[in-house]
DNA sequence: CTTAGGG
DNA sequence: CCCTAAG
C-alpha cells in the first residue's frame, strides 16, 4: 500500500499547477537498512498516477537534500515536505508542514479544511520576503479575511502538538532562563493602536487595519516569519508569541556547543552538501546511511570554542594598526575640519585611489545588455545600455517583488492544498496587487534606462520587465529557488573591485535567520552560518551578515531597555526590529561572551600617552579589561 | 579566503 | 555598505 505523506508541487503559477510531484511511500520496504523509501508520481490532471522521470527523481533528491523536513509523527510515518521558495535557505530550520501530512487521504481534505488554511499560512510565512510585500491594507477584501481567521483560529491544527514537541528540540538552544522574563508577547492584550504600531514595527510599514484578528495573525506572521515557528525560539499559540522554554534532550545540529565531538555522528552533517535533517527526536530515526563519512571539517574546534566568556578575554580587541584611510584623513593638511565627509567629497573627486562616483561612461553590466539606446543625460547624450531582466533594488513598495513572490512563493504555497476553499488572504492579495502591476506597467516592457546617478537614491528604477512575461527561459525551478534576484548591479572600481549598487533593506526573516544562525554557529563563523542560512542569497555577504549582527548588537542594547513607550512611533524609519527579536539578539550576546559596546569616552580619551598609572587603575576595577 | 573593526 | 588589516 502506498500513502501519501507529502505533495510537492512543482508549478509556479497558475498555469502550470495541473501536476503536482505526489511522494508516495510503500510500505513493503520495510527493511532493516532502509526503511523508508520515497517513490515519485506524477498526478496527472485527470488524477492518474504517472511514474517520475528521471528527472524529477532528481528533482525530488535535491530538494531533499537541501530544503526537506522530516517529520516523524507518532504513528511512525514519515513525511517530508519540501518547499521550493527561498526556505531552500534554511536548511536547518524546521518547516512545519503538519498540515501536508493530513494531507495523505483525499477523501478527508474537507473534513480536515481547518488544518490545511492553516498550512497555507505557514507555507505562506515561509516567504522570506513575505513582510517586504507591499498590499493595500484597506482593501475591500479584508472583511472576507477576518472571517476566514477567525475560522482558522477557532480549529487550530491536529497533530501540531505532536510534531511541535518534536521540533522544538531542534532548537532548544541555550536560552537562559530569563527568557520567560520579557519573553512573552500577548498580541491579545494590546490595542489595535499597539498592533498597529507592532505591525509597523514588524513588517516597516503602515496599516491602516483596524481590526484586531487580521493584525495580531498578521504580527505573528511576520515574527514567525521564514522558517518554522517552532524553529525558533518563539512560538505562537492562539495569537500569542511565546519564547520557548521548553529545552529537552536534542542531538542534533545544535550539538555543535557540547563537549562530546563523536556524539551523533552520522546523524548530523551541518555544513556537508545535503546533509540530511534528520530528526531522531521521537524516537524514530530515518536512517540516510550515505552520509556519515562526509563531516570531518565540520567538527573542528567544535570542542575548542564554547563561546565561554572567560573574563579576562572578554574585552580583548584585535589590535590593528592605523589604516591607510586613517592616516589619509588625519594628515589632510588644511581640509580645516575633520568631518569626514570632507574626505570622502575629496576622494569623489578623483585624488583618492579609487572614485565613489563613475563617470557614466565607465559603467559595464554584468550582464549583456540587450541593446543601447540613446538618451540625454545631463545633456551629455551617451549612449545608455538597455539592461533586461536586471532589477536592481528592492524597495519595500516595489511591486515587482510583490509579483514575483506572489505567484511563484506565496501563490504556490497557497494553493499548495487549498483548492477547495477559496484561497483568501495572499490570493486576494495577489489579485488585488496583480491589477496594479497591470496598470503599472501594461506592455511588461516598460524598460527604465540604466541611471547612473551619484550613489543611488534617485535611481530606484525597476525594470520589470521579462520576470513577468517570460518565463520560457528558465526552468521549474531557478525561477524562485535562486532567490530571484541574483543579478545585482554592480559598478566596477577603478581598482578593479566591483561595488554594489544599492542598500538592500534587511527583510524581517532575513534577521531571523541570521539570529537563527548566530544561534547555532555562534557569532564570528559568518561564512559558516552563510552558506547555511543563507546558500542562495547571493548578496548578504558574510561581510554583511556581521554587519548586520554588528547593527543588531546595538539596537538590542540601546533601544531594548527603553521598550516602555510603546513603540518608539516615528524615531525609526528604517529597519525597525520587533522587540522579541532585539531580545533574543541581547541573550545570544550574553551568551557568547559578547561585550557590550559600552561607551567609555573616559578610557577612550586617556590614550596610552603617558598615564599609564591611572590607566592600569581603571582595569582595575573593570577587571574585565585588557 | 575569512574575520574583525573602523568609516 | 565599503574598506582594510590580520590571520
Amino acid at each position: 500500500m502506498e500513502t501519501v505523506v507529502g505533495v510537492e508541487e512543482s508549478g509556479r503559477s497558475e498555469l502550470e499547477s495541473a501536476s503536482a510531484i505526489v511522494i508516495t511511500r510503500s510500505d513493503n520496504t520495510k527493511q532493516i537498512a532502509d526503511p523508508v523509501v520515497y517513490k515519485l508520481a506524477r498526478v496527472e490532471g485527470d488524477g492518474r498516477l504517472v511514474p517520475a522521470t528521471d528527472d524529477e527523481v532528481m528533482e525530488a533528491e535535491f530538494l531533499d537534500g537541501n530544503s526537506s523536513v522530516h517529520h516523524v509523527l507518532d504513528n511512525g510515518e514519515t513525511g517530508v515536505c519540501t518547499l521550493d521558495d527561498d526556505s531552500f535557505d534554511e536548511e536547518f530550520m524546521p518547516i512545519d508542514c503538519e498540515g501536508l501530512l493530513n494531507f495523505e487521504d483525499p477523501s478527508t481534505q474537507g473534513g480536515r479544511s481547518d488544518a490545511l488554511v492553516d498550512t497555507t499560512v505557514d507555507l505562506a510565512k515561509l516567504n522570506p520576503q513575505f513582510e517586504e510585500i507591499p498590499r493595500s491594507e484597506s482593501t475591500p477584501v479584508d472583511g472576507e479575511i477576518d472571517q476566514s481567521l477567525d475560522i482558522k483560529q477557532a480549529d487550530p491544527p491536529i497533530g501540531s502538538t505532536e510534531s511541535e514537541a518534536s521540533t522544538s528540540t531542534m532548537c532548544a538552544s541555550l536560552q537562559p532562563d530569563f527568557s520567560k522574563l520579557k519573553g512573552e508577547i500577548c498580541l491579545d492584550n494590546l490595542s489595535v493602536r499597539e498592533l498597529q504600531a507592532t505591525f509597523k514595527a514588524t513588517f516597516g510599514r503602515e496599516t491602516s487595519v483596524k481590526d484586531k484578528q487580521w493584525l495580531k495573525r498578521r504580527i505573528s506572521m511576520g515574527l514567525s516569519n521564514s522558517c518554522d515557528v517552532s524553529a525558533t525560539t518563539f512560538r505562537i499559540e492562539n495569537n500569542r508569541v511565546a519564547k520557548k522554554v521548553k529545552r529537552e534532550d536534542y542531538n542534533n545540529e545544535d550539538e555543535i556547543h557540547n563537549e562530546d565531538p563523536f556524539d551523533g555522528f552520522g546523524g548530523r552533517n551541518v555544513r556537508g552538501h545535503k546533509a540530511r535533517n534528520i530528526n531522531k527526536s521521537a524516537g524514530q530515526t530515518i536512517q540516510l546511511e550515505d552520509h556519515f563519512s562526509g563531516s570531518s571539517k565540520s567538527m573542528k574546534s567544535d570542542t575548542s570554542s564554547p563561546h565561554i566568556p572567560s573574563d579576562d578575554n572578554v574585552g580583548a580587541k584585535r589590535v590593528r594598526k592605523p589604516t591607510k584611510r586613517y592616516i589619509e584623513e588625519a594628515s589632510e593638511p588644511d581640509s580645516g575640519e575633520s568631518s569626514g565627509k570632507l574626505v570622502s567629497s575629496v576622494r569623489s573627486s578623483g585624488h583618492g585611489p579609487r572614485t565613489r562616483v563613475r563617470p557614466i561612461h565607465n559603467i559595464q553590466p554584468v550582464s549583456k545588455p540587450l541593446g543601447t539606446r540613446q538618451d540625454s543625460l545631463g545633456g551629455s547624450g551617451v549612449e545608455i545600455p538597455y539592461v533586461s531582466r536586471i532589477r536592481r533594488g528592492r524597495p519595500r513598495e516595489n511591486y515587482v517583488a510583490l509579483m514575483e513572490f506572489q505567484s511563484y512563493g506565496m501563490g504556490m504555497a497557497s494553493k499548495h492544498v487549498t483548492k477547495s476553499h477559496d484561497d483568501h488572504e495572499f490570493q486576494s492579495d495577489n489579485e488585488i496587487e496583480n491589477q496594479k502591476v497591470k496598470v503599472e506597467s501594461p506592455t511588461g516592457y516598460i524598460q527604465q534606462p540604466v541611471l547612473i546617478k551619484e550613489e543611488g537614491e534617485n535611481e530606484r528604477y525597476s525594470e520589470q520587465s521579462e520576470d513577468l512575461n517570460n518565463e520560457s527561459d528558465e526552468g521549474p525551478m531557478n525561477s524562485y529557488a535562486d532567490d530571484s534576484d541574483d543579478n545585482i548591479l554592480t559598478v566596477p572600481t577603478a581598482k578593479g573591485g566591483m561595488r554594489r549598487k544599492h542598500h538592500r533593506p534587511w527583510t524581517l526573516s532575513e534577521v531571523v535567520k541570521l539570529v537563527e544562525g548566530v544561534s547555532r554557529h555562534g557569532a564570528g563563523r559568518w561564512s559558516e552560518i552563510k552558506r547555511i542560512a543563507f546558500p542562495t542569497c547571493s548578496h548578504r555577504t558574510s561581510v554583511d551578515l556581521k554587519d548586520k549582527w554588528r547593527n543588531l548588537l546595538r539596537a538590542s542594547f540601546t533601544q531594548l531597555p527603553a521598550d516602555k513607550g510603546v513603540q518608539n512611533s516615528k524615531k525609526q524609519a528604517s529597519i525597525p526590529i520587533p522587540a522579541p527579536i532585539l531580545l533574543r539578539v541581547r541573550e545570544l550576546a550574553k551568551l557568547q561572551g559578547h561585550i557590550i559596546p559600552h561607551v567609555r569616552p573616559d578610557l577612550r580619551a586617556v590614550k596610552f600617552g603617558g598615564h599609564n598609572s591611572s590607566n592600569r587603575h581603571v582595569n582595575d576595577i573593570r577587571s574585565g579589561f585588557l
